[in-house]
DNA sequence: CATGAATGAGCCTTCATTCAT
DNA sequence: CATGAATGAAGGCTCATTCAT
């Protein structure tokens, strides 16, 4: 991976803000080169297409995740672990209510293409959630933790989805306790 | 509501189809007419703008979700209907697999729009569901009816989501399963 | 020429206003249709051409000169129908305000045209004002009529320009009564 | 106001050209850039809209009569100043006779339209040919000079269109030496 | 003649990408 | 590396005109 020049990495956050706020489609490169401060010209010696800078959305993301876990896993009960990552998601509820997850509605555009490969990736992060929350059951020691991991990742897409679709952050909190209670109640 | 000509009826049917596959933003008129097999300069006969189109799509996804839900009805207890509509969902898998549900990648999309109104659209949609939902529970006797519409929707959102973001139509059944059980233990 | 049957009086009518008001280029045909009450594909049983119905505008255009000078022709004195014609023309002022005259107008707008002859049908119109003043001016035994003509038919063209790029009915009035005094000067 | 780059100037100049021999409504785009010999795409980096090219062209018009007021200017005596004026449009009868005045007819185009404040726009420009002409009429002391402007610019409007609709540049000859006589005779 | 529907050419505009300096 | 400018391929939409019934 190429040297995270701060302006490369000052398009990669503005890729990952404005893509979140406006869709992949809806995004142009210009839009992208105003919120980083960057000449549109010059975005093209960073990332060679639009597609490029998607990726690098992605994988702001991506980065994103890796922090929120490794934080988590400071703590050392995995069952904090996941309650706190709950947390996380209802704390950001006014953002999911107004644009959904990030990584989800990402895939989900993501997904309608056929070309480039780019929904792969987009795949890829949200396995990296499931793969991390599926550690945590395993730790618990409870039985298909995989199944558990797609449930609660699941939930979370869901209950994201339908707070973004009828503009309501409640629904983040409702769900939210509802996760909690469930992660308790399992042994 | 205009009267639906046969050929208005096709666009629809196309416009709900295309939209699906390719997302709102990646599908032209072009290509709708074409699925329609209607020439481009005509569709605006039927359909003002690319919005009018898109909302028709829409119209036509509620229109099969009333359809939908009508059959189900014809089921004497709510929670074989509820689960008949579990089932009618994992029955969907490999299309969900591919392309997501049809309203829920919609309304993902439309909500990253400020204008046009779209975006509420889509949400009346999903709550069109929802309440159906919520009156099985409240048939079924059984608390806060409003919330647990949200749990099974959201599940559906959810397991929409991963299963094409993995492209594994598996998480359908799997996930499907699992809410089969819930259902049944709900009392 | 072809008899007049109530619905194309009707669409020559229409044209003839709708076209003063948008303009020949940005009339639709179906903007006539619709203030003349007509269906849309049954206005080609009557005009063959957009043309041929700016055509039509012209014409009745014409015609309403042809009743004015008529008219005017029962006073007795030249001079006094000249006048009499400066005052109608202030008496229109505010739709020259805010439309300018409409032979006037439609003449430049044709006059900028490479085909269709529509632009020497517009100049005709004019040149049935001018003879017709010039008629008046030579009754009234005044030498050059015809300069005398172009001066008085190139104030009106003038000032309704003006009062319209202005939005400004005064300035109808102001020039109108301007005209009256250099009519009773001459000698 | 933007720097002028030789291509936006060529850009300018060709709008205010192609308008005023095809009207703005029958101008393309593909038309200005055609003779700006600028590629269709590029003029979009110049101009954001079609309208702001016909502003430009106004622009152009008023730059026009500016540097026309200012040369006239050095002429000591402001009767000689209007009188030279007259012969200035006088000279130009060829052109008006085949396209009449660029800033009336575009003025006339312009005043059909509800939306845009380009009908505004183009008031703006007759107004400070007014004002000059006002202006000169004032210096030699006239009673009324802003009726006196009126009347001049007027009798330049009409017979421009005239000229234009009849096909005869000698109506501007003919007209601009009563204008000359005219205006030696005031006192 | 009547009429809703059909057709296709053309226009404005956007934007990813490339180029010259 | 920087940057403003250039380029061309679409895409949405309008509309005069024609057609089928």
């Amino acid at each position: 991976m190429r040297a995270a020049s701060a302006k490369r990495q000052r398009l990669m956050a503005a890729a990952a803000q404005v893509v979140h706020q406006q869709g992949a489609e809806r995004t142009t490169i210009a839009d992208i080169a105003r919120a980083a401060d960057v000449p549109v010209g010059n975005v093209y010696y960073y990332f060679k297409t639009k597609d490029e800078l998607v990726a690098a959305a992605l994988a702001e993301h991506s980065r994103h995740l890796r922090d929120l876990t490794e934080r988590l896993e400071r703590l050392p009960d995995p069952r904090e672990r996941l309650k706190g990552l709950v947390e996380t998601w209802v704390g950001q509820r006014d953002l999911a209510a107004r644009y959904g997850c990030p990584t989800g509605t990402l895939a989900a555009e993501l997904d309608k293409r056929d070309e480039g490969g780019l929904d792969a990736e987009a795949g890829k992060v949200i396995r990296l959630l499931l793969e991390w929350a599926e550690q945590q059951f395993r730790e618990l020691g409870l039985p298909e933790p995989d199944g558990l991991a797609l449930t609660l990742v699941g939930a979370y897409q869901g209950m994201s989805l339908l707070a973004n679709a009828l503009r309501d952050p409640q629904i983040m909190t409702r769900e939210g306790a509802r996760l909690i209670g469930w992660l308790d109640s399992l042994v």
